[in-house]
DNA sequence: TCTGGGGTCCTAGGACCC
DNA sequence: TCTGGGGTCCTAGGACCC
């Protein structure tokens, strides 16, 4: 089986682009949540030296000499985006597993490698001339060697962003010879150092090495790692999204927070938001985490990280009984006076709403008929007139504590309310989002 | 010197990813 | 002054069981 990775270039600022023609040609920047860090840079802000995930402040003369153009992000913006990004490419595989909001693995059953880079250039032109956003693929006989292809199609001008691993082993080993064991996808510092300890330094080495002494130093991880860059396929392409196992909402505060009140109203606002993914997911969870955490770079103030669980008894998508166990728990963690830069939560033990409800005859949440319908409106009410137009009153209304978010560009926040006129979709794909 | 041998389930923490 | 957010998987160790 061929499989591909299609892999779209630079995301967030692409999107921005498609957005705005006339930032085609300037450099663009996007910063993550609470405009703290850069997340996305269009191809001549890369050139200018702006390293990927640099902290906003020590970038921030660089992109104004150059005349960098910086936005905040927008991600149901990306995200709308990416569903039509998915669509198009449904059409060209038989498999498709979105893996992420910018790429998405692909299988082509019975395809010949004589055939798989003039298909890879046909889906590359398709969806940039349906979506605006440019893509890259790589493509191979596992997913591991498909992300390697891709990382080269990205660098090497010369491929014209597809690059195919040949499947016989000698044209295999020529590909993988010279690229550092690092640069493999599953390999971060702590195996690539494990790695090198035992005279494994390339993407070769690791593919001709004995799989069952890699086992012994590098466990499961790296013996499956060793056989995907034999061809061996360890990863299957997962269409049906797996049912989640967790739901997190956490946001870093706009400066540090100590007032009782706002750090209530903060993480009631998340677990609010937390209820609210459930419920779109048709989900319920059993038990609740609220995380706080100080400011790690400022270690001379008191610091405090802390995760403190409450049960949800019956489980339950409810925003009301979800927050006020995020309160309870909230109550035991919070120590006086000290600073936070950093509240979530986190909800676990997930299952079907459907299930949660048979198994648990006396208990069900729908023995209370109110309480499902009350949720359906509040939804519907947000959905027509905006998030949080409806709201527990605990959330607050002031939100002090919100992170920055000032760069926002006028196109993205024109896209962001028009989602029912935008451009027709085809119908949405079944796939899963790691956001 | 020597301490049974499997199992399962749960949790915490590490590692890695986008 | 200013440093993101949301996930998954694996392993080790403890509790408990036959």
């Amino acid at each position: 089986m061929f499989r591909a990775l299609a892999d779209c270039n630079n995301f967030y600022a692409s999107c921005e682009r498609a957005l705005d023609p006339s930032l085609v040609g300037v450099p663009i920047v996007v910063l993550s949540n609470n405009d703290g860090c850069v997340v996305a840079r269009s191809a001549e802000s890369k050139a200018l030296g702006i390293p990927m995930g640099a902290p906003y402040f020590q970038v921030r003369r660089l992109c104004e000499a150059h005349g960098i153009r910086v936005f905040s992000s927008n991600f149901s913006v990306y995200g709308e985006f990416s569903e039509r990004v998915m669509s198009v490419l449904t059409e060209h595989a038989r498999d498709i597993e979105a893996y992420s909001i910018d790429e998405a693995f692909l299988g082509f059953p019975d395809m010949p490698d004589a055939d798989a880079r003039a298909l890879g250039l046909r889906i590359r032109e398709d969806v940039l001339r349906r979506t605006g956003i440019p893509v890259s693929l790589g493509m191979g006989a596992t997913k591991v060697l498909c992300k390697l292809a891709n990382e080269r199609a990205k660098s090497d001008k010369a491929s014209g962003g597809v690059i195919v691993v040949p499947s016989d082993a000698a044209g295999r080993e020529a590909f993988l010879r010279g690229l550092p064991v690092g640069s493999v996808w599953g390999v971060g510092p702590g195996l690539a150092a494990r790695m090198r300890a035992h005279a494994i330094l390339t993407a070769a080495d690791l593919a001709t090495a004995d799989a069952s002494l890699v086992r012994r130093f590098a466990g499961v991880v790296g013996e499956r790692l060793a056989l995907e860059l034999r061809g061996v396929a360890c990863h299957e392409i997962v269409e049906e999204a797996s049912q989640r196992k967790s739901v997190m909402v956490t946001r870093s505060f706009g400066r540090p927070v100590s007032d009782s009140s706002e750090l209530e109203e903060a993480v009631a606002a998340h677990a609010a938001r937390a209820a609210e993914k459930l419920r779109q997911e048709g989900l319920m969870a059993s038990a609740v985490i609220v995380l706080l955490r100080t400011d790690k770079h400022r270690p001379e103030a008191p610091q405090h990280r802390v995760d403190e669980s409450e049960p949800l008894e019956p489980p339950t998508d409810d925003a009301r009984a979800v927050c006020s166990a995020a309160s309870r728990a909230l109550a035991r963690s919070r120590r006086d006076g000290v600073q936070y830069k950093k509240a979530g939560v986190l909800l676990l033990g997930l299952l079907p709403s459907a299930s949660a409800q048979m198994t648990l005859p006396g208990l069900t949440p729908g023995a209370d008929p109110g309480r499902e319908r009350l949720m359906k409106a509040v939804d519907a009410l947000n959905a027509r007139l905006g998030r949080d137009a409806v709201r527990l009153a605990s959330t607050g209304f002031e939100r002090k504590w919100k992170a920055k978010s000032e760069m926002r560009s006028e196109a993205a926040k024109e896209a962001e309310g028009e989602a029912p006129t935008a451009p027709a979709k085809a119908p949405k794909p079944r796939i899963r989002f790691h956001e």
